[in-house]
DNA sequence: GATAGGCTGCTTTTT
DNA sequence: GCAGCCTATC
């Protein structure tokens, strides 16, 4: 029909045109297998585009979701460019940004305040930790973190504490730390991440006229990373895509199995197994692949092929074989770095742009001595994660002060900013807050009346502050309003004083920007949802309210010097969905890639392994692996076995640039524990000194004395060039004594000649 | 109440 | 190696 159709392959056009009615008149759900650089988002947005476009759905009848904000954005630029829609009104989303907007319009019926705030994972940490302090708990049995960690996977998974079992009396506290968290965070109103899911599913679920209104507005729903779901995230689609109603709506699910890597944080991949079983749908797999050249593909499919719990899908491409998956072995660390420098260079002399050059890694520790290296050979580079805007300790404290205009209630912001800038609250003073609070079974806001003495005062005239704000910056506009509070709360002042203030007060200044922009953006939010007579009816949200939100659920970009013409730095995980033409993997060894906690997790090593695979598909033209003999971790130097994926490729699509060296492969090549026979027992002669704190090291951390690895058991020859952590880069001049008796004179560079025991001293080799 | 120094822990991460 | 947290000290 229409030319959005035209550039589709065969494979895409089927799925795109798939009926969502079957010939007996009933909604028929998809399920789209896509592989990696199949045009996935492509075949996501055309679908919309082609319902609306024949008239088979309106816009407000479909709903989207994504887990990222940047592929809902994504999504809906791509379908402004399709067609002349107003995409405002659509609902095309995150899972917690379709939730907020549910939960905002239906606050009531869901228990909460209008102003409910969205609390993030350092706010709910802090909440924890509040709540512990103030139930007296000692947080060295029940460690914060669990704590958290528990009620994340407890929501996840749809539970409430009282569904909960209580087994013995360390869950049972547990559970009764889940009741009592959620008490205070209701007191408070405030919503943790998982809670905005569980939260909206429970308003759906025992809201029969909302539920309904809702199942019979959305004929269409569909679902992008469809592998990345977790329970509740299933539970909560099939509820609202009236799954077992008389009339269920067409879900278009879009997946691939083989690029779920996030089962640590509670995705469950069975969902597509059971979505397979539930809806039957139709299956559609997009198996061509747009990206990479075929060694890449062969590389990918080859590896991939290891696990056994797949769908079943393989990556082809026209494109021909292209270059050779290039593979190095490094030294060190260090050699590592220096040898992606060079290839680096050389790809830039030939005209490679250096943001089509990425540097992907199994664990951040690793970018530091990446970073080294390109920084002293001046390229330029970027490096992704870390600390975003709306995560800085500045701009959350400018937050903070916003949040508790609009809810007073927020005991979390409260804590945080009520004695910063520093106003002579000390922990005396909020402890006295706090017990008050807990009597009266109030806010510290709300409680800070009944405090007397000189807690009372200075706790009042905060609160005083925080009401006179509130008064003054009524009629102003948003911006006005973020410029008021971080002029008049003491931040800029304070930031002004401190030494290293200056980037903060842009950073608060930047949040004005960032306030205008969210204005311009929005314009300002209107929404059509169900009205009390579950009728449509328009809603707006405070500007304020909505940029409250908008804060908490995009956390804003890390990046440092975005648009420059960099190398970008980033782990895997973050290079999912992302595609670059030349890609270093860099670390490839056993007990980094995969990870060593991963093995013993329960399918741990099957997703490393599509790890691996993400890793691999994101290059389109050219490919490097690369491994290190030692590198240190964690302070110590560890000698590292290559990681058993060198050995799932396929060796026609290898170029290795260093001598595979067999004897260098000390372990079994293909069994499940590789650690290296020396390793374990004592009859390598026992450690005459670890490299550092020894109670640390693991099985495969060695003194550099005892490494089987040449002949003279320390592993050093004469001429050999070294480097000490003190003493820097130097040569060794000469050898004496032998093993752990060693002793080796190093001429450092900027220290002159040293003589160093072997079995002591930090020297690794770097050539 | 700010700051210095010691100790510990340590994949991956979006919302 | 380094950040983040706690404690000791002024």
């Amino acid at each position: 029909m229409t030319n959005i159709l035209n550039n589709l392959n065969p494979e895409q056009l089927e799925a795109v045109t798939l009926p969502p009615v079957n010939e007996a008149g009933n909604s028929q759900s998809a399920m789209i297998l896509a592989g990696a650089g199949s045009g996935k988002t492509k075949v996501l947005t055309t679908r919309i585009a082609w319902l609306i476009q024949t008239g088979q759905a309106s816009p407000v009848g479909v709903l989207a979701v994504t887990f990222t904000n940047k592929a809902a954005k994504e999504m809906l630029t791509r379908l402004s460019a399709m067609m002349p829609i107003n995409t405002r009104g659509m609902w095309v989303g995150t899972f917690h940004g379709l939730c907020n907007r549910l939960l905002r319009a239906h606050h009531k019926d869901a228990g909460l305040p209008s102003t409910f705030q969205i609390l993030d994972t350092q706010d709910q940490l802090s909440a924890i930790k509040r709540l512990l302090k103030s139930l007296k708990i000692d947080d060295e049995k029940y460690p914060p973190k669990q704590l958290q960690y528990f009620i994340a996977h407890a929501k996840e998974k749809g539970m409430r504490a009282k569904d909960m079992d209580r087994g013995d009396s360390f869950q049972n506290t547990m559970v009764e730390l889940y009741q009592a968290y959620e008490e205070q965070c209701q007191r408070e109103g405030v919503v943790d991440f998982a809670e905005l899911l569980l939260r909206s599913y429970e308003l759906l679920k025992h809201h029969q006229p909302i539920r309904e209104h809702y199942q019979e507005r959305f004929r269409h729903i569909l679902v992008d990373e469809f592998q990345d779901t977790n329970a509740l995230q299933y539970a909560w689609l099939k509820l609202l895509s009236g799954h077992g109603t008389s009339s269920p709506c067409s879900v278009f699910a879009v997946g691939d199995d083989d690029q779920s890597i996030y089962a640590f944080r509670g995705a469950d991949v069975e969902n597509m197994k059971l979505f397979e079983r539930h809806y039957k749908p139709y299956l559609v797999k997009l198996e061509q692949n747009y990206r990479s050249y075929g060694h890449i593909l062969d590389a990918a499919n080859h590896l991939i092929a290891n696990n056994t719990e797949r769908l079943g899908k393989n990556l082809r491409t026209d494109a021909g074989h292209g270059e050779p998956v290039r593979v190095y072995e490094a030294a060190t660390d260090g050699t590592e770095a220096a040898w992606m420098v060079d290839e680096i260079k050389s790809l830039i002399n030939t005209g490679s742009m250096r943001t089509e050059i990425a540097i992907l890694y199994r664990s951040n520790a690793q970018s530091r001595i990446i970073e080294h290296g390109l920084f002293s050979a001046g390229i330029p580079y970027r490096v992704y994660g870390g600390l975003r805007f709306f995560e800085r300790a500045e701009i959350k404290h400018a937050l903070a002060y916003l949040r508790l205009l609009e809810n007073p209630n927020d005991d979390t912001s409260f804590a945080r900013v009520v004695n910063f800038p520093t106003r002579g609250i000390g922990a005396k003073s909020i402890e006295t807050l706090q017990d008050s609070a807990k009597l009266n079974n109030c806010s510290f806001y709300a409680a800070a009346p009944y405090l007397e003495g000189k807690a009372g005062t200075s706790i009042s005239a905060f609160v005083r502050l925080i009401d006179h704000m509130r008064d003054a910056t009524r009629h102003n506009t948003l911006p006005e309003t973020v410029d008021y509070v971080i002029q008049n709360s003491g931040l800029i002042q304070h930031y002004l004083t401190e030494r290293e203030g200056q980037d903060r007060v842009e950073n608060l200044q930047e949040l004005v920007n960032a306030a205008t922009a969210f204005i311009a953006e929005e314009g300002f939010a209107q929404d059509t949802v169900a009205g009390t007579d579950q009728t449509e009816v328009i809603t707006e949200m405070s500007p304020l309210a909505g940029f409250l939100a908008h804060a908490s659920l995009e956390a804003g970009d890390n990046q440092a010097q975005a648009g420059q013409d960099a190398v970008q730095l980033m782990t895997v995980h973050a290079a999912k969905g992302l595609e670059f033409t030349n890609v270093f993997i860099t670390g490839l060894e056993e007990g980094l890639f995969p990870h060593e906690n991963s093995i013993n997790e329960d399918d741990g090593l099957e997703e490393e392994r599509r790890l691996m695979y993400v890793a691999i598909t994101r290059a389109k033209e050219r490919l490097f692996l690369s491994h290190t003999q030692s590198r240190l971790l964690h302070g110590q130097v560890r000698y590292n076995l290559p990681s058993r994926f060198l050995d799932e490729l396929p060796a026609e699509s290898l170029k290795h640039l260093t001598p595979k060296n067999k004897d260098a492969r000390w372990g079994s090549s293909t069994t499940t524990t590789r650690m290296p026979s020396w390793s374990e027992g004592s009859d390598w002669g026992g450690p005459a000194a670890t490299i550092s704190r020894s109670s640390r090291s693991s099985a495969i951390t060695v003194p550099i004395s005892s490494l089987p690895q040449k002949d003279n058991g320390h592993g050093f020859r004469v001429g050999q060039s070294v480097f000490h952590t003190k003493f820097g880069e130097g040569r060794i001049l000469a050898i004496e004594g032998q093993a752990d008796q060693a002793k080796a004179n190093v001429n450092f560079n900027r220290h002159g000649p040293k003589w160093l025991q072997l079995a002591i001293a930090k020297l690794t080799a770097i050539d």
